[in-house]
DNA sequence: ATACAATGTGTTTAATTTACACAGTAAATG
DNA sequence: CATTTACTGTGTAAATTAAACACATTGTAT
């Protein structure tokens, strides 16, 4: 491939993977995955963030991620970290964007996909021993290090459309849940006000909960009935949606 | 990074920038983009494939890809194969997903990005002079080289679900068109029919129509208006949409 | 002149979304 | 134990949006 850089593009192309092949030379471009966990306590949306131990970036803060190996898949990848991070697997992991710009990391070409994790803050025991790993209000997420923040941007972003759109937002929540803590949870997601009521009736009118017939304990007002989300019931029907609007 | 494998997770991220600063080592993961270039003709959605140079998968098509220069952003990476295949310079081009599987890749480890592009066909002068390119509906591809058909699934459905919320399909359409243009072109995306009266209520509340005060030409029965989209109106409204719903 | 094959337009009905108020219940308080 | 508090739980009317549907018009081709 010593004429790669000035071949017309056909040419090149056909060239391309006998050199591939043969792995003669690796281009140097290293891969990373990056993890942006969302978890939700408080009634509000969280990120997990670590400080950055690069001098450049010292007291900023970063996503977590590491160099995709060269034998593992990239699924693989961004679940290793999820697992080294929080100790949890089985947890949803969606890949969102991939970003690429040359100069985005100082020490060099790294190219990162980034992955969106919902856990439930509940079913975890963080290694938040190390002090340098903080849930994050995404409300207080600004200026984070490397390109972190527009990827960070990106992932809210694309989680607030995918909300609205598929039951991802249950992987949040405790398997048993109020009416409540659904809409909270919606509002935290969307940073918006709903009403009650149409809340209540567009889920109902889904027929997607089940309703357990048990009550919230240990709460300082009148409970609320207890719900899960039925996965087996939504598995089934396949929504085939048509309408057109921007 | 001699012990990489065996580290904890987090002593294992933590040395991970101090190498990655050094470029001691390159994991070998070989980086490329494919495009998947649409395109519409006869009222139909197309895709322009290439034949496989691999004798492992002779006669079988592909998408337009090559590897990404190590000093090159991913998305120019896209635009140079666009340039090289189409001639094309601004065209709509969007990051879709990225495909990292071990062995997707018959020459070794190649993790893809690929790209959506939609072309206008009138616009352009294809170098279809190489008779290993051609324009494919849609609806007849099957079985394309590598992982290839999985990347092409992929991308069709993301811009059947994209084009009903974004005005990406104008870019698919000269800049004069009809109405009649646009619901085939809806049609073809889709793979539906739509009626003609609502189809044409709703572009025209939505108020993003130009009506130029032209008629098509040439058409064996009676002409149609013709108008362009307006860009710049819809790029001033940004319509923050809420409804839960799946 | 006529047949043909499209374009162009409106109304009625159904479905969905929004706005909005009050009674019921458990816990906490005195 | 009576009262307050802070929630849960429910229904209806109005407005908006989506779906179904038919006929007159215009230019081309014969």
């Amino acid at each position: 491939m010593a004429s790669r850089e000035n071949k017309n593009g056909i040419q090149q192309l056909k060239s391309r993977q006998v050199t591939l092949s043969g792995f003669e030379k690796n281009y140097g471009i290293e891969l990373s995955v990056d993890c942006i966990i969302f978890g939700f306590d408080e009634e509000k949306l969280k990120v997990l963030l670590i400080r950055s131990d690069l001098t450049k970036y010292s007291g900023k803060w970063s996503l977590l991620g590491d160099l995709v190996f060269p034998s593992e898949d990239l699924d693989a990848a961004a679940y290793r970290v999820l697992k080294q991070r929080t100790g949890l697997s089985d947890v949803y992991l969606e890949q969102v964007s991939t970003f690429g710009t040359v100069s985005r990391h100082p020490a060099g070409r790294v190219v990162t996909v980034a992955y969106c994790s919902l856990i439930n803050v509940q079913h975890h025991k963080l290694n938040i021993l190390d002090n340098e790993l903080h849930w994050h209000d995404v409300k207080s997420v600004t200026d984070l290090a490397f390109d972190h923040q527009q990827i960070f941007d990106t992932c809210l972003m694309q989680l607030q459309k995918r909300v609205q759109e598929h039951p991802l937002g249950f992987n949040l929540l405790p398997k048993k849940f109020s009416l409540r803590d659904l809409q909270n949870l919606y509002e935290a997601i969307l940073n918006i006000k709903l009403d009650r009521r149409n809340f209540r009736k567009k889920f109902f009118s889904m027929d997607l909960l089940i309703d357990l017939d048990e009550m919230e304990q240990d709460v300082p007002h009148r409970p609320g009935k207890l719900y899960k989300f039925n996965f087996e019931k939504y598995g089934k029907k396949k929504k085939s949606w048509v309408g057109i609007d921007f």
